[in-house]
DNA sequence: GAAAAATTTTGAACAACGTTCAAAAAATGG
DNA sequence: CCATTTTTTGAACGTTGTTCAAAATTTTTC
């Protein structure tokens, strides 16, 4: 029967994520070994491949776990009723963190780079959209006569430049600063970017 | 006499260099290879570990040159008689445009991690602080009265939040956009964020 | 249920890296 | 010109990701 045979499939599949996700949180993307993966799960070196197309494609599985980790903490700290401003604090702060909290998680979404020959898979690129589309709404409600698609890019710009400044001050000299003032200095980035907006709205 | 032998040092150093850079430039700093930058240069592979460290340390010393590539050209594009928000405005544009112009020695400038054993040297971190003092002159002009520290917090979080505009715009998507469309969107950024802070100021 | 056929799993072997270091080559000095 | 020191060399090593023939297992057939 072919039934168990995917079963099993995809029992090591997910134990082989499971585990990849475990090295990357504890060492880092940049320590992640095919050995050390198959060895926490208990298969052979080859297994990963009958499951994986390489190593990149694994790799790529945990970030889409990472992604929908990110996406549930943040649509958990939405709070419809509040001001378009203050939602959009709420989202930087939801985001940097979920960046804080799952460090090395959160970096391997970006330090992956996979090769040339070997672009990222559509789906998995579409998993990144929702960040735009969640950041989005609160944008058309800021500014409610720009279009659609200039509101995308908008959207776009803005996760750009919050991705930047978590990333800078997570990674940079300054770390450190205690996680209170990260966190009041995205606060007050975030609300000169919202009250510029306003004001160039008006 | 030691004088030759230093200067024949001294002389490798920098032909490998030019070559590693040329390497980056065309393929990217994933594809750069000790075997390549050694043969490109016509010496031994091993000559090169007389002279770096390791590899990482060759990366460091392309990027100390494009750094400072990237300082003559943001310098050259000051002009002090303009308002602050437009100082900013041609900082970030400035930012932009050394970007695509050099794509892969700019994406190197942060792709490269060194290894956890052994972190850049402090000469290398000093040198990206002057991306942060150029930003800080018009952000003392817009906003006066704010601490020294607090200011130079202030310009690491817009330097994060350009860089993440930037980052975003050219290694996404949505490449297909016109370089036009990414300078007219990361300007409107830039002066929304002034005008969010000129107006929180008063 | 045993033998044959198909499938799955294995891990030794391979190629491509960065890095090392004993030996060769070159430079120095007396 | 030879001895000594210094510099350069590139074969060899250790560690990677990846492959694939063979072993182990499962399924099918009679």
């Amino acid at each position: 029967m072919a039934r168990k045979t995917l079963e099993k499939r995809e029992d090591l599949k997910l134990r082989l994520i499971e585990a990849a996700r475990n090295r990357i949180a504890a060492d880092g993307l940049s320590n992640l070994r095919a050995r050390d993966v198959t060895q926490d799960v208990g298969c052979a070196l080859g297994g990963l491949y009958t499951v994986f197309a390489d190593l990149d494609d694994l790799v790529i599985h945990v970030n889409s776990a990472t992604l929908k980790a990110l996406e549930a903490s943040l649509t958990l700290t939405e709070v419809r009723d509040h001001s378009p401003a203050d939602r959009l604090r709420n989202l930087a702060r939801g985001y940097l963190r979920f960046a804080v909290t799952h460090r090395n998680l959160w970096k391997a979404l970006f330090d992956h780079r996979p090769p040339d020959d070997r672009p990222s898979p559509e789906w998995h690129l579409e998993e990144h959209m929702f960040l735009m589309g969640i950041i989005a709404e609160p944008l058309a409600e800021l500014q409610p006569n720009m279009s659609e698609t200039a509101r995308a890019i908008r959207a776009r710009t803005l996760f750009g430049a919050v991705h930047g400044v978590v990333s800078i001050s997570l990674e940079g000299r300054f770390v450190g600063l205690p996680i209170e003032s990260l966190e009041q200095e995205l606060d007050d980035f975030i609300l000169t970017v919202a009250a510029g907006a306003a004001a160039r709205q008006a």
